[in-house]
DNA sequence: ATTCCTCTATTTGTCAAACAAATAGATATT
DNA sequence: AATATCTATTTGTTTGACAAATAGAGGAAT
């Protein structure tokens, strides 16, 4: 005789994995509308609070939205890549504060992957995102930007260089991963001097990829990963230290 | 005169946002203990159905989780890179249903990708995983084995030669990138000659790292990989097809 | 004294019924 | 014809209650 473990999950949870799994079949397409909660739960044969439990689940990770009124209701969300590469981050800055790995892991992880994009951008550069490219290079020249909008436009820099990969997965998990460095490189105040020295590679960056030299991008990546991983480090001890101190004040 | 948007999102909405930041913050730590949805309510002057509304967000997202009885309550939970990269899985596929990207990008990401792990992993190949894949390899090589088998075999060996990079960020994604072929992977029929030439693949990647040949190991995948894609664009053809004459003759 | 059982208090899970708030569409008014 | 108002529908929120699980205390039997 077997003993089937029965199901001990709550309801919400089985009733949200089944929803679930009608939107990723694709038996639910984008935009149709859900039952309403009332007929849901007569469907399901639970109460009201009960589906809107589930319903909740699956609104937090973005795969439904709800309207009040007639013509109202819940709706299938079509996810968007910038939408799942902020979860990506925050899966990824999760697991980094609690220390499943380090910054420099992230700052590794994005040099390598970030190569292969400069590769695949130098094979085929885009004139559209050179053009991007360009304007946020000149953005940054600006003596009169704030250390935000330098980040800013850095992130969107090189953004423009991963869509260039023309790999919409690689542009998904590369928007995670930059952005989840951004913490940090927020962290890091760039002196005259450093943003100098930003914008040149920057420009090296640019200009190797409009001549379609996959080698001199590389260059050009490296020496930028290397000056921001320095720069990172740096800024995470300082950090550290200050923590220390604070704490050792109370 | 500004006018601001007011807060028009749900308290429920507010509320998990909050507790989110809480932790994600470090303000509340791994295992640590929530109040009970009682307090909650009362500090947050809501009613209890909106606080679990917010907690099951949370729960959603893996963050928290709950017990019933006394010294139950709900729990602060400690992500982990396995659960971290099945959403990142679930995002991915999801995409790709969606058409934000097709299979093929998913696989060229890949492909990219897991050459970073092996040059990494040739770098400085460690004994663990390296017995790790010997194993698979043997596993590989019986020939009852079913197709499902063969498939979660062929996972882990990849697996552990992402462990090589020594990086657990390439892990994090590597591993939801390689879940997320899976469902393709395993509607491949793997014909016996087909068998034959991933395992002479895998024993060729094997034993470049295994003797530190960056290269080698680069061309052994590159084999593998242009050898899979070409199976999964048949794969994902003649199911095309299947549902073209399924659905007419509907 | 030790082991086992039962009982109880606590906390999450579920339900029911109601009202509030938003809103699209119909209807009435100017 | 344009505008304002009404109405029906649907999600958002509250209150109050009971069910189910479970850790720990206390008592009974060995």
């Amino acid at each position: 005789m077997k003993i089937e473990p029965l199901v001990t999950q709550s309801l919400a949870k089985q009733i949200s994995e089944q929803l679930r799994e009608a939107i990723m079949s694709g038996e639910l397409k984008a935009d149709d509308r859900l039952p309403t909660e009332e007929e849901l739960a007569s469907r399901y044969q639970v109460s009201r609070p009960t589906i809107r439990e589930a319903l909740k689940r699956l609104a937090a990770q973005n795969l439904i939205r709800s309207r009040r009124g007639p013509a109202g209701g819940t709706f299938v969300n079509r996810p968007t890549l910038e939408e799942a590469s902020q979860s990506l981050t925050s899966s990824a800055t999760l697991l980094a504060s609690m220390d499943q790995f380090s910054l420099s892991e992230i700052a590794d992880a994005r040099h390598e992957m970030e190569a292969i994009c400069c590769r695949l951008a130098a094979q085929q550069p885009d004139p559209v995102q050179l053009a991007e490219m360009a304007k946020e290079l000149a953005i940054q020249q600006q003596e009169s930007l704030s250390d935000e909008e330098f980040c800013a436009s850095d992130v969107r820099f090189h953004r423009a260089l991963v869509d260039m990969s023309r790999n919409a997965m690689l542009q998904f998990l590369m928007y995670g991963v930059i952005e989840a460095m951004q913490p940090v490189a927020n962290m890091v105040v760039y002196r005259f001097r450093d943003r100098q020295d930003v914008i040149e590679a920057h420009k090296a960056l640019y200009q190797a990829i409009e001549q379609q030299d996959s080698l001199a991008a590389g260059v050009a990546l490296d020496r930028l990963m290397v000056y921001l991983k320095a720069r990172f480090e740096a800024a995470q001890q300082w950090k550290a230290e200050q923590g220390q101190s604070s704490a050792g004040q109370n």
